[in-house]
DNA sequence: ATTAGCACTCATTACAGGAGAGTGCTAACA
DNA sequence: TGTTAGCACTCTCCTGTAATGAGTGCTAAT
């Protein structure tokens, strides 16, 4: 770890304390609470010096002249880099995330709300789960199933156990069997394939081998191709999202309403996450570091999951500047531990 | 209609008057303001005797004494049946609805979706609807498909386009061979069937006569089980939730966010529309008429929807007490009219 | 290097007074 | 008898002022 030359061991222990201070009360502390907290032998007036000098180096700033201290966003994220403590979580609250993550563990976004949901339930913040997007969405199996004369129902299994349907209706009246024809032979076609190239060479085949209307074949790929691309896109879940009216931050209704209707949008949330640092699995957005104006007084947490180092998706916890971090971070750090060992359950070696 | 022999002419006119522009301003009105706008040549004194009978009678009340008048939820309920006007909707408003709801209309839930998108968009409030509840699931086509060895997928579909699929997995190793069989019989069986009877006759036949491994059996038939309750369940769509945050009555955060919960709970949107009155095809609750204390200061107003008299589900709004109720009641009605005609296009004649 | 002491700043609260909107009542009027 | 002008009264809301108090920065003493 590299040694913060400016900040030495004194400063460092006001500025967390000033910190923790800000997190848990949103009140400006001042110079007395930290001297009493502190229990240094320091008096008020040690620590006014010291935090002029903190603010001088913009971790902490006044919201006007003579009050107490704020932490800055810099301060922030000094502070989540190293000073901020993990507290091991309870265990009632271990045992509440596994319960909940454990049982019915069949469809692998049922699994994925299920986290959304504890996630914001334990830190009280707002949390998001972005499903897998899956790097090559390989076709186990394709399939036809006939309904009545004008109506097909499309099924495609991809890796990962995650199937998408889609009811397709056409003109040309395809009898049972042409239908169960068709349906073989596009499984033989597509599955285990991983880009799926609609190219004209298989319309033709299609067409020739087994004599189907144009019309029809037209239909069915362009459905087949729909399928991927709903299951190649990314789920957005949001939890707890009213959790962000219990904070005095936003207790201006237009800025809380701006900040709920944006988060209603998926792309929003999706591009939260984008160009997370590499090295660390643990991203931090904090404050202004957020790209989005709305943003700029929130902060963002988030983590990749996936079973054995393989990046699945990511998730996180979407709270003020003024999060408490350390608990948040340990909450997603054990809740990340359940999930990619749920994951590795229902996945199985199913390599994504 | 009955004529209330309580209120005469005048009464109505002011009643009508005071509400309309309560609902316009959210501030209480005064004589004079009525006196002006109503030009009956009518004084303010006159107008303050009327409103002291009114206010009597129960249709108003005042918020201290010497202040203007709001309405009560008993001049919210006159003002419904008796005294708003319905506008007819803006040319640019129809053609954004029809726009919006004529696109992609593959499948009903897309469709029910993009309602309630549209009903808040346009009316300004929270709008909920709520998917088809068939009276009886009748089964269509019924598969199973085979994935890999351990693996099955089932797909039913129902009635009315509706297709819900499962994963199932089982430790029986059944062959493709096996699992096709299965699949045909299982079709036999119960397509067409209504009301799906899991008996231990059933139940014996497959064993016996597919020599399928009781373990599968069981588990497929819980699975398709599973699949026709989903089927059965109703959906709720909310949109606009955060419209509530730009009313004035609801700028106490904590009332805002409580109610905001409770929307999330989808049986209690549910609850909302039970016992809508016989006889019209829309209903309102008013304020206190809401069984659910937190929904004492809102008003719902619920339509049902289906294709040539059938009910098929309700849709609404919610907004506060004060609302634009002309506006809302015409706009429901329009985009009613429209939905089931969409409807009709979708489901054909496939009777639900 | 630390700190006690002190003057100073600024948000918050409380309070008082005035303006304004609106009422109820009464007496006069058509 | 219905309508209305006039007036006293009520209550909210706004404004200004003063007091309070938390907290600061600076200086001089330790």
């Amino acid at each position: 770890m590299v040694w913060e030359k400016e900040l030495n061991e004194r400063k460092r222990t006001i500025l967390k304390s000033i910190i923790d201070d800000y997190i848990k009360y949103a009140q400006p502390v001042g110079s007395r609470t930290i001297a009493r907290k502190l229990e240094l032998g320091l008096g008020s007036a040690t620590i006014r010096n010291e935090m002029a000098d903190l603010e001088e180096l913009g971790y902490i700033t006044q919201p006007y002249t003579s009050a107490g201290r704020i932490p800055s966003d810099k301060g922030y994220r000094f502070y989540v880099e190293h000073l901020m403590q993990l507290h091991s979580l309870a265990y009632e609250e271990m045992e509440k995330i596994q319960a909940a993550m454990s049982e019915q563990i069949e469809e692998i976004n049922e699994l994925i709300k299920k986290v959304s949901i504890i996630i914001s339930n334990i830190t009280g913040y707002t949390s998001f789960v972005l499903s897998p997007q899956l790097k090559k969405v390989t076709i186990k199996t394709i399939r036809l199933i006939y309904v009545d004369e004008k109506m097909l129902l499309l099924v495609v299994v991809a890796n990962g156990g995650i199937v998408k349907d889609k009811i397709v209706k056409h003109q040309s009246n395809l009898d049972e069997d042409t239908v169960h024809r068709l349906s073989n032979f596009l499984n033989k076609v597509f599955s285990g394939k991983t880009v799926v190239e609609l190219s004209e060479q298989n319309f033709l085949d299609i067409q020739l081998n087994l004599k189907v209307p144009k019309e029809a074949v037209k239909i069915i790929l362009e459905a087949i191709e729909d399928c991927i691309r709903k299951i190649d896109t990314i789920d957005v879940y949001l939890d707890g999202v009213t959790n962000i009216l219990n904070f005095p931050e936003f207790s201006d209704l237009l800025k809380a309403r701006e900040i709920l209707e944006l988060l209603k949008e998926e792309e929003v949330v999706i591009n939260l996450v984008k160009n997370p640092p590499p090295g660390s699995n643990l991203d931090y957005k904090i404050g202004s570091e957020n790209e989005l104006n709305e943003l700029k007084e929130l902060s963002v947490i988030t983590t990749v999951y996936g079973s054995d180092g393989k990046n699945l998706g990511t998730f996180g916890v979407i709270g003020p500047t003024r999060m408490a971090y350390g608990k948040v971070v340990s909450s997603i750090k054990y809740i990340r531990e359940v999930l990619n060992k749920e994951l590795l359950k229902i996945l199985g070696d199913d390599s994504l």
